[in-house]
DNA sequence: AATAAACACAACCGCGTCACG
DNA sequence: CCGTGACGCGGTTGTGTTTAT
């Protein structure tokens, strides 16, 4: 919800007067956090000068996102969460938001520098493309890798035509009682980074993004769908299932710890996809399940 | 011990999206 | 339907710390 727009308002942003930039202080962090706390999160914009501070609204909100949330798990990220953002990173690109609300506790910005100070160079030294996750060209052509495999942005997306990645896996999943995706043929991102695969809308086979379909459902649908997919890409546990390949997924239910937290942590239920592995025989444990 | 280089991460910037009048 | 402004995102920069010389 966003609060109304007021005619007339100067963006602080815009006015660089009097507004202090750099790191802040542990004074400042208190004010920040002692105000969102007692006023709720929002009205970034208004929020220096109700509580005082003098720092532009987009500071305010990244300072409180990134470092003073209580949620915000802080500290070195784990063997297992390395992992996770390496399957979404392959799946959805640099979409660290999308990353972020997959991993508890863990922001998008800090993923971000993660990725860019970690796990590029550890994917570069085994060879790996960290953009593509694929191996790297031979050596003699390095030397402008950057720019060298970067697909045409202007293209509109086409589905199994243009997907930076693809990978081979069956799975269907039904979006709402019309929309359906298959990922029976190939399923992988598109240039502008999401998540391609052959949509079937009553029916009839039709062309867009996995991702604006889902728009406007239930975001535990999306979370399904990518679990099926990191699940299906790295153990192969529904593709080996080829009595199983239209089983339907269904949003799973909130989990009652994640009850009133945002949406997207839903996809934390456990016993929801535990129930789903059992469906098909599977076992979490012995296929890698991502989390604990 | 001094300095430079490399590294890690916090913070900023510009832009796209969306809600509202 | 259009213009405006708030918000959120991803890329980039800045700054403090650590390591190498």
């Amino acid at each position: 919800m966003r609060s109304p727009r007021v005619k007339g308002q100067i963006t602080p942003c815009c006015s660089k007067v009097g507004i202090k930039r750099g790191p802040w202080t542990p004074e400042e962090d208190e004010v920040l956090a002692n105000f969102v706390k007692k006023e709720g999160e929002g009205r970034w914009r208004t929020l220096p000068k109700r509580a005082g501070l003098q720092r532009c609204g987009k500071s305010c909100r990244l300072r409180w996102m990134n470092y003073l949330r209580p949620s915000v798990k802080r500290g070195h990220i784990a063997p297992d969460e390395e992992d996770l953002i390496l399957r979404l990173h392959r799946l959805l690109g640099n979409r660290w938001s999308l990353i972020a609300g997959r991993i508890p506790g863990r922001t998008d910005n800090e993923i971000k520098n993660y990725w860019n100070t970690h796990l590029s160079k550890k994917l570069i030294s085994q060879g790996i493309d960290p953009r593509t996750h694929k191996p790297l060209p031979s050596f003699h052509n390095n030397s402008k890798t950057h720019e060298s495999n970067n697909p045409d942005q202007s293209s509109a997306p086409q589905i199994n035509s243009c997907c930076s990645q693809q990978n081979q896996t069956n799975n269907v999943i039904q979006i709402n009682s019309s929309v359906v995706v298959t990922t029976g043929n190939n399923w992988g991102t598109t240039s502008s980074g999401k998540v391609a695969a052959s949509l079937e809308e009553n029916g009839v086979e039709v062309e867009g993004e996995v991702e604006d379909k889902i728009m406007g459902e239930e975001d535990d649908t999306l979370s399904s769908f990518l679990e099926s997919l990191i699940n299906n890409n790295d153990n192969q546990v529904l593709g080996n299932q080829q009595s199983q390949d239209l089983h339907v997924f269904h949003a799973p239910p909130p989990h009652p710890t994640m009850a009133s937290s945002s949406s997207s942590h839903q996809f934390f239920d456990l016993s929801f996809w535990e129930s789903e592995f059992q469906s098909f025989g599977g076992d979490h444990q012995q296929y890698g399940y991502p989390f604990k």
